[in-house]
DNA sequence: CTAATCCCTATTGACTTGATAGGAATTAGG
DNA sequence: CCTAATTCCTATCAAGTCAATAGGGATTAG
């Protein structure tokens, strides 16, 4: 399961692919709209600031808006800012490879095998699945 | 992330699958082999009996064998016992359908549409691998 | 200068995870 | 029938994670 920081993440992000303009979006006016506490909508906003998914302006006037274009923003660097890495075990993470603390031996491990095959179809639906997608089906939907 | 008991869990039934016969191992016997900390792997196994995936003996000679030919336990079946629902969130859970908490309708959510590709894409791949082809490629491997 | 805004660190309560403990219930074998 | 071996059950624990909140520092438009 995804956390709720995922879904708030997705749904701030969404929210400001949505708008064409890249005119800066304050933190509030996001929280309210989406109904996402204030204040953790700050901290999930900083977090992604620092992986460059969104841009901000500080002071008066300022706010986020989307750090690069809608279409280069995946819903799986998305998730892997807010919940880490997508693959069910660190043995067979691309980004965050890891050994498991008591793997006997990787090449054989009839477990890893299947983790690989389940992280290699995950990943290639949420790396194929980004924000110019998910808000031009909003807008097929009517919902814009 | 699979949790450290769907490891535990998914070891102790292949140990039991690798065993041609079914005469019923001891959970002892099983925590020595693979390394797992015996009372934990008892609440483990306990709860895989409960679903089926296993059966038990009482007593002395007692112990534990599967519950159903290799085959038809799939990695699917034994992570939803010990992590729960593979989906990625409740509204695109087969096994385990819940709406989400703040959604305004799911039927245009673009989450849900990338979210619902997502646990398709998992579920195929881990519900087509079980025991009985783990197990196989282990013995390819020379493992057994 | 000042008010609005983002930036940063710390803290909190509830829940989950991984593991341990102790003993009750059951059964094979003598 | 007795006993030792085994599973079954409930309770508990420490450490970690999650969701949220608090307070104030840094920055900038007007």
């Amino acid at each position: 399961m995804i956390s709720q920081k995922a879904r708030y993440a997705l749904r701030a992000l969404l929210l400001l692919a949505a708008r064409g303009d890249s005119t800066p979006v304050q933190i509030s006016e996001i929280a309210q709209k989406e109904k996402i506490p204030r204040k953790f909508l700050e901290a999930i906003l900083l977090e992604l600031k620092k992986t460059g998914i969104v841009r901000s302006h500080r002071g008066r006037q300022g706010g986020y808006s989307l750090g690069k274009p809608a279409k280069d923003i995946s819903f799986a660097d998305v998730l892997r800012v807010t919940d880490g890495p997508l693959a069910l075990s660190p043995c067979v993470s691309v980004m965050a490879y890891r050994k498991c603390d008591d793997c006997f031996e990787e090449s054989v491990c009839a477990i890893r095998k299947a983790l690989l095959a389940a992280r290699d179809a995950t990943a290639q639906i949420l790396e194929s699945r980004n924000l110019a997608t998910a808000a031009a089906q909003l807008r097929r939907s009517g919902a814009l």
